[in-house]
DNA sequence: ATAAAATGTAAAACACTCTTGACATTTGTG
DNA sequence: CACAAATGTCAAGAGTGTTTTACATTTTAT
């Protein structure tokens, strides 16, 4: 698929004020698969995706987006 | 990742009046690829989730629900 | 300035997503 | 019933997502 997308993680994770190992041992994923979708290497899947979602409090599409 | 995920795709295809054929040409992906997810053989790619989920004017929660 | 904590990089292995093509089954309509 | 349309199945191959391990860099606190 390989579309760009923005993604908010990193923000949401500074506003709950937790490291990237918490949020990868909140969800068991590892510590590379936070920062790769952080760092836009990749996109979560969709799991991973509803996940965080829930996890910041918020919905996929906010988390999320698509480019343009 | 491998969970299962209640997915309500058929339901909204058929609310929409779609064919298969017709989610797949709108969404650019094969008609295989909207058999499989319909059928769980496996989820969509987020990025996928996310156009399904705008497609049929819902949210990729409202669409695909986590197990348990 | 130093040490510790947090974040980042790289590469290999493996599992999952998607495509293509060809064919089988089911559903709908005349 | 018969034919067409819609849905489903199978398998191989390409591309994407995740893990593990080990190490490098940056940030934070003392």
């Amino acid at each position: 698929m390989v579309i760009k997308m923005n993604n908010r993680i990193k923000e949401f994770r500074k506003k709950s004020d937790l490291r990237q190992e918490d949020v990868a041992n909140q969800l068991k994923v590892s510590r590379q698969t936070i920062i790769a979708i952080e760092n836009n290497k990749y996109n979560p899947s969709l799991e991973l995706a509803i996940k965080l979602a829930k996890l910041f409090n918020t919905d996929v599409e906010e988390l999320f987006q698509l480019e343009e």
